[in-house]
RNA sequence: GGCGCGGUGGCAGAGUGGUUAUGCAGCGGACUGCAACUCCGUGUACGCCGGUUCGAUUCCGACCCGCGCCUCCA
């Protein structure tokens, strides 16, 4: 039995999809107008290791997330730039797609953009309208009127009462509370536009993922996640036009990602004080960022630093030290430790507690390794990658992360023929040689070890 | 001000009404030419004050502190 905390509800709920066997997960996704930061990724990553679990239990997992390539910071961004906003959207998306590849995210089952889905949205907001639930404005704009749809607030915990005192939403004169969105925003001159009944114009942020969502899952499906900060307004504002729009319940459980800190600020585009992907993976590989995130609870904050990414990088490397030299048996029973594993799992996706698992696999590897049990050994590998897979981590062979290129001045072949020069030197006791090689070596962040089988090396 | 989350050992980070998290770092030992890796052993803990209980870090209440949302933001 799987359990999951919904932000609804408050609480780990027992998950129980619509349909048996089937989950539908809608997870909104990027406003393509700069690169991916860490907050991002974070996202990324733990609806990745979520999908990745589900699959794992069997699950038929249809994972929907949206671009978002329409939007006033993406006009605003192409015209600084002097471009189109297609050639900026078109450049970052392709940039986000290599983001994503880099930490091992898997394609979602669905991407659908904003921009393809124009009649959707359309269709959305004729019926809001219809239902008395939105409104055009005289200023081309078309509202949804919050006071009429009784639920608002019901995922952010807010009263509408209490969100029209300390209003400080724009003071549109069109809108007729200062709490009603905008579904659809008029063009300004020379602006992008689609065509509507209420004039030319583009639709408003939270009623494409409505539309997105309800068009690729239905009406009602099972998983909505998303961001910290996308909870108000814009779940809220999802849920308010998904429901007024259908008459029927919208996602089941809502489900929000920790944010990232640095220096006990939140990371975020309006503070500046953020990092992108591809900065931290300049100095970092890739797997040690993904192993950060994954080695703390997806609900909880986390810091984002020097030391954690070091010490991330530290322990990845302990359990790849454990696979080092051995071909991981096939065809392995499942153990206790996958039992374990799935019990971490199933609480709610208790990733930290699914990587202690990870490292009692690796210790017991070890053990078997000690005692020259070469089969129990491999048959514990086997063990460790099936595991590491749910997580997406030690996919790649032991020699391919310890030998990763990180842009230092020795090629392989280099290191390779210092090591054995200083065999040779070993094997005549000139050890002041062999420790020389050995030193000079570690100063260009090599560290060799030495095996019974022989030596081998990695990159600090 | 409103709503919500959290305070665990040097650090990171799970969890539990009474029994080892795990990792990094440290210390002692084995292995090693010396190291590294690995193995064995080892210390330090649950913000504060009350309450419930045979017993609370774990439940309840107050307090202190930190953080997030309330405006575009993952």
């Amino acid at each position: 039995m799987i359990r999951i905390y919904n932000t609804l509800s408050q609480q780990k709920e027992e998950f129980q999809p619509i349909e048996p066997g089937k989950v539908r997960m809608y997870v909104c996704g990027m406003t393509v107008y700069d690169y991916c930061h860490l907050g991002h990724a974070r996202v990324l990553v733990a609806f990745d290791v979520i999908t990745r679990y589900l699959r794992h239990r069997g699950f038929d997992v249809h994972y929907v997330r949206n671009i978002t390539d329409i939007d006033d910071k993406i006009l605003r961004r192409a015209d600084e730039n002097g471009e189109l906003f297609s050639e900026l959207t078109a450049r970052m998306i392709q940039a986000m797609h290599e983001d994503e590849a880099r930490l091992a995210v898997l394609s979602p089952t669905e991407e659908p953009r904003a921009t393809a889905h124009i009649d959707d949205i359309l269709a959305m907001i004729r019926t809001l309208i219809s239902k008395g639930h939105a409104y055009a404005a005289d200023n081309g704009d078309v509202y949804f009127a919050v006071d009429s749809f009784d639920g608002y607030g019901k995922l952010s915990k807010k009263k509408l009462d209490d969100l029209l005192a300390g209003a400080r939403v724009d003071v549109a004169e069109a809108k007729r509370s200062p709490a009603d969105f905008a579904l659809w925003k008029a063009a300004k001159d020379g602006e992008v536009s689609w065509p509507s009944p209420w004039g030319d114009g583009r639709p408003g942020w939270h009623i494409e993922c409505s539309a997105m969502s309800t068009c690729c899952l239905g009406n009602t499906f099972d998983i909505h996640g998303g961001g910290p900060d996308l909870m108000f307004p814009h779940h809220e504002n999802e849920i308010a036009q998904s429901e007024a729009a259908t008459g029927q319940e919208f996602a089941r459980t809502w489900m929000h990602a920790g944010a990232i800190r640095v220096n006990k600020e939140k990371m975020s585009k309006s503070l500046g004080n953020f990092f992108t992907i591809r900065e931290i993976l300049e100095k970092y590989p890739a797997e040690v960022v993904r192993y950060f995130l994954v080695s703390s609870h997806y609900r909880s904050q986390v810091d984002y630093s020097e030391a954690n990414l070091v010490e991330a990088g530290r322990t990845l490397t302990k359990l790849y030290h454990a696979l080092r030299g051995l071909v991981p048996s096939k065809g392995v029973a499942d153990t206790d430790y996958d039992r374990r594993f799935a019990e971490a799992m199933d609480d709610d996706f208790n990733t930290a507690g699914a990587v202690a698992v990870l490292h009692a696999v690796a210790a017991e590897i070890n053990q078997h390794r000690r005692d020259g049990d070469d089969q129990a050994a491999r048959d514990s590998a086997a063990v460790l990658v099936r595991l590491g897979k749910v997580l997406g981590l030690l996919q790649q062979g032991p020699e391919a992360f310890f030998h990763a290129d990180t842009g230092g001045e020795l090629t392989a072949d280099d290191i390779e023929a210092l090591i054995q020069a200083r065999a040779a030197a070993r094997k005549n006791r000139d050890f002041a040689e062999a420790d020389r090689i050995r030193d000079d070596l570690l100063e260009k962040g090599i560290v060799l070890d030495d095996a019974r089988e022989g030596t081998t090396w990695r990159r600090a």
